[in-house]
DNA sequence: CGCCTTTGACCGGCGC
DNA sequence: GCGCCGGTCAAAGGCG
């Protein structure tokens, strides 16, 4: 796998608030151009290392309250247009916002489901009792249990291959043809026990070289240490920290910032991140800037990026 | 043999 | 009620 297949990183998040009277959506997206070393990374992850001190920095860097919903841009329209430019750009909608979702697929439909508030799977908790009539326990559990709203993350990778290697280790549980796209969407989920994670990946329709993975949860374990292959072997030490210690993928980072009241203390320290916002994610900061940094970072980045970005080679 | 993918059936929500 | 659609189940088969 060759590293241009990789050379340009789009990173599309979304989040949903949990609170009472806002249920706002925030979605951010980004495209880096990787050139030629993972260095380009840096003002990802250089972010990363400032301290951000209130969870308000999120709104601040916005620009905007959580209640806002007023789009700077679409962020998805953007991705076509600027597959070779660095480019960054915030918006956030709210559930009832009238923006089309005709612009993307897997990355908008997720506006859809969090407004349908779909009954989440009752097993999940733990799954013993497998062998439960699904048909008349999903009737009876359904109303009782209050709908959950998972946090779900999106982003979007010029890849080749349709599943990145992400660290975790997923088995595939359905496949489904994609209205008005001629690539299928893949289910997976996440094979550790008692992890509910669940990962969406499909082609995107208008730009075939592109793969839009969904994460929707927060794995609850640690980075499998029997993984496939040597997939293991590729990521530092720290990967194997307990995933609830920091943020191992953006979508993790991602949910943390923009739902902090469900962090604990440690997690919390993810929202330093919110700081890369107010430096090159503002919508007022469209001019990207290349940091030139060492390779210490780059281990960081490793925590945050999946691999298949980071790799050289398969 | 364990783990995984494949694949058609099934389910529930939604619009007509 | 019916059909569509997104999502899930689970049997069957593949593979190392």
């Amino acid at each position: 796998m060759s590293e241009h297949e990789f050379r340009d990183f789009y990173y599309h998040a979304s989040t949903m608030f949990h609170n009472d009277h806002v249920d706002d959506m925030f979605r951010v997206s980004s495209s880096v151009s990787v050139d030629h070393h993972p260095s380009s990374y840096m003002s990802f992850t250089d972010c990363l290392h400032s301290s951000v001190g209130e969870y308000g920095s999120l709104e601040k860097a916005f620009g905007l309250s959580p209640s806002s919903s007023e789009v700077f841009s679409s962020p998805i329209e953007g991705l076509n247009q600027t597959t070779n430019q660095q480019s960054s750009e915030v918006m956030a909608i709210t559930p009832n916002s009238s923006i089309s979702s005709s612009s993307s697929e897997a990355a908008y439909c997720e506006e859809d489901s969090a407004k349908n508030n779909k009954d989440k799977q009752p097993k999940g908790s733990d799954d013993g009792s497998k062998e439960s009539p699904k048909k008349g326990m999903k009737g009876a559990k359904k109303k009782a249990e209050r709908k959950q709203k998972e946090p779900r993350f999106a982003f979007v990778t010029k890849s080749e291959v349709d599943h990145l290697e992400d660290g975790y280790r997923w088995r595939k549980y359905g496949q489904k043809a994609v209205k008005n796209s001629p690539y299928p969407r893949s289910y997976y989920r996440c094979t550790t026990q008692k992890c509910t994670v669940k990962k969406r990946v499909e082609r995107s329709f208008q730009d075939p070289s592109t793969v839009i993975t969904t994460y929707e949860g927060q794995h609850n374990h640690p980075l499998p240490t029997t993984l496939r292959g040597n997939a293991a072997a590729l990521f530092p030490p720290s990967m194997f920290a307990p995933a609830t210690a920091r943020p191992s993928f953006p979508h993790e980072l991602f949910m943390q910032m923009a739902a902090p009241h469900e962090m604990n203390n440690q997690q919390a320290n993810g929202v330093a991140a919110a700081s890369m916002f107010g430096e090159n994610f503002s919508p007022y900061h469209h001019q990207y800037h290349h940091h030139h940094r060492q390779v210490s970072d780059y281990g960081l980045l490793q925590d945050m990026v999946p691999s298949r970005f980071l790799k050289h080679e398969p």
